[in-house]
DNA sequence: GAAGATTGATTGTTCAATCTTG
DNA sequence: CAAGATTGAACAATCAATCTTC
């Protein structure tokens, strides 16, 4: 029974799974107590979080593939597809066939997806306040920063190419440090270049995200 | 296209929406190129992460219940019992009827499964030398304690009480922050109090985290 | 023929109901 | 009758196969 030590001598390991497990910890709780019971509290429709992702995707990018919508959502093409379906009959999404391509989809928001949007988006804001209200900004930031550099080094070592990433969850992000450390591609990037391109639509989302 | 800057003016909610960005991602990558690459690279009998915490649960409490399984799983009772039974039939637990009480369970790890969970503990611990060999110590327990000071304070204000916490994931931890700073209980801990109160076994699991 | 989306079969999850032991 | 575990029905995920449009 050896392999009981830590890391190099001592304490290390174990520092480092006390890292690690605070950030498995601060990540669950976020999505169950502030993700989750801001869309609880947002009422009305029950949705998912998966589901909420695919709404704020679509606010966000317009988006006009189920592939993108896959990779973004971190699922399949079949649960995409199915998920897409879903939440149309529940009349949250309208889906149209694509303009240029009829193989491809344009999907949109409707009245009711678009209030429950907006009610997610301020109970949401409501709870990071109460929250984050006594935290530092800067150790915030510095904080982020260090974890943005472990986890492109740990894309660089330890993830095989030709993968892009795609494990932003609901957050979405214009600037992403792993983009920019690892060239690493992102679909919700790829994405909107790809729809800033072919301007078929202002589109104007406008109300998440500010 | 604006949509590009931050919180109440500008700034803060950007910022927290990147950081809460930055901790999601690095749970997510962790899982993915740490946990699941580390068990996947231990070879021989495939193993989902979930399954990988229940053995590891079980190498480090001896579990007796089934209900404390899930509750550590973060999954269901059903769940947990069709898991268990899973792994039994895969020869990686035995399972045997609790010896004070006949409707609890008393579970133990097989030699296969201590194999998989030493290989598994191994290459994991290759990587994470890998990945953290080049950052500071300092600033990771400087983080971590920011990361639990931030989960203390949403389970403070957001959760109904009442509840346990369950979010340790794979990491189950001797000390944990949030169980100090709210009282809040933990069915880990919790457990290893009940079984340690009554002495059945030595049971000396000793091979992991230390 | 290849890219996109959908459908069918299997697996894993939940909730509700049941069975057993205390 | 309460606490524990299991079983059955319903729902979402996956992979493989199919259908449609380019």
């Amino acid at each position: 029974m050896e392999m009981t030590q830590g890391m190099s001598e001592h304490g290390a390991s174990g520092l480092i799974d006390d890292f690690l497990g605070s950030a498995h910890v601060l990540a669950a709780i976020v999505a169950d107590a502030i993700e989750a019971e801001s869309l609880r509290e947002a009422g009305g429709i029950p949705v998912t979080l998966s589901q909420l992702k695919l709404l704020k995707l679509v606010s966000m990018t317009e988006a006009q593939t189920i592939s993108d919508v896959a990779a973004v959502l971190g699922v399949s093409n079949a649960a995409a597809s199915k998920a897409v379906d879903k939440l149309v009959r529940m009349m949250l999404l309208r889906r149209s066939e694509g303009e240029t391509d009829r193989r491809s989809i344009h999907l949109s928001l409707t009245e009711p997806s678009r209030r429950l949007l907006a009610a997610y988006q301020a109970a949401r804001l409501r709870k990071l306040e109460q929250v984050f209200g006594s935290f530092e900004l800067n150790d915030l930031r510095q904080a982020a920063q260090l974890l943005d550099r472990i986890s492109a080094r740990i894309v660089e070592q330890g993830v095989r190419e030709g993968q892009m990433c795609l494990q932003c969850g609901i957050y979405f992000r214009e600037k992403c440090v792993l983009r920019e450390l690892t060239g690493r591609q992102c679909l919700f990037q790829h994405h909107k270049e790809r729809s800033g391109r072919r301007g078929s639509e202002p589109a104007a989302p406008a109300d998440m995200r500010k």
